[in-house]
DNA sequence: AGTATCGACGTTATAGTATAACAGCTCGGC
DNA sequence: GCCGAGCTGTTATACTATAACGTCGATACT
């Protein structure tokens, strides 16, 4: 009577709860299974401020699920991948819920114009949404005859967080 | 007396041979060294006609260089990625010599705004430079009070060669 | 010359990321 | 019952990259 779904959704915060039954839903629209597992994997991601390296989610798995190994969590994470719930972020190798129900985007086309704000220092990221970055890069490529499919759209460097500590470290140092 | 520079520099193409040549300017304009393992290795990017694996590139240097191990070319990769002269396409994992020269454009803040349009058939990676793609992840970035410092922007489909190649096959397949 | 230093390189070992391959299981339709 | 598809268990391995430490030679200051 908790009302949030499947028996283990008490594991995670509520606001991943409320994120694993949408996820629940979507697959069920497009007729895939959201398994323990996957729903497992699903939540850990979604539990996390930052992105997870897959073996770090395997750790983690663990503790719950003894006999999971490498396979498992890939296996989890390229479904999620394919139902578009987390991201890959490249620079990090590491995984990130995707938050696109949120603001109303068009999840069909989304995949392919994921943009991520990559922090170098602590390693938050945030996807934002440019339409015309993707559409700048799509012009470039018409003007090649290239043809695109997938788009990896990465910028490293510091949040705004990252950079008023850096400022007040700086402060402390040479006061005045 | 053959004009070209370094002893080994008969290893490569011509068009090869004058890119070591004008990275070796480079080099003594930078004040760093382009040693005979760090030439080696990037003769061995710019003869091929698309992005090299480290393994790959080690490989190709111990049929002259016996005694080459992964730090070996990594070093050299990085030392020549510093230098400007490579860059890695990141969702290959593989690296490709950068052609700026060429066209000009400014070195200084060419790294940040490496831009790659890569086939996922063929491999065959073209480095392109849209400032209006790298103008429109700043200003998104800077929306978020992020300071950038890196940008990855790759984008993965199919070249103009492949793509009349995949036409041509489909022409086959349903003539008329 | 002596020697401090630095950059490049050799060498071994290891970390980190990802997949291949195959076996077993379950569930639903036939 | 049987089959096929999809999910998982399990072992082994491939691929990418770096840590750590030792050597050597060039440079420069004394
Ligand atoms: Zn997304
Ligand atoms: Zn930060
Ligand atoms: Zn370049
Ligand atoms: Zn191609």
């Amino acid at each position: 009577m908790a009302g949030t779904g499947a028996m283990m959704g008490a594991m995670f915060g509520a606001e991943t709860g409320k994120l694993l039954d949408r996820a629940a839903r979507t697959c069920d629209r497009n007729g895939s299974r959201l398994t323990d597992i996957r729903r497992h994997v699903l939540g850990l991601v979604l539990d996390s401020d930052r992105p997870v390296g897959a073996y770090d989610l395997l750790d983690r798995l663990r503790q719950s699920h003894k006999g999971a190994a490498p396979p498992t969590v890939y296996r989890a994470l390229d479904f999620l991948q394919e139902q578009g719930l987390i991201h890959k972020v490249e620079r990090l190798s590491a995984f990130v819920g995707c938050v696109q129900d949120d603001r109303g985007h068009d999840h069909a086309h989304h995949d392919h114009k994921v943009q991520f704000l990559i922090c170098s220092v602590c390693q938050r990221t945030v996807e934002i949404d440019e339409p015309r970055i993707a559409d700048a890069l799509e012009a470039a490529a018409a003007r090649h005859g290239f043809v695109p499919r997938r788009s990896t759209i990465e910028l490293e460097g510091l949040c705004a967080d990252c950079v008023a500590e850096a400022d007040r470290a700086e402060q402390a140092r040479e006061p005045g």
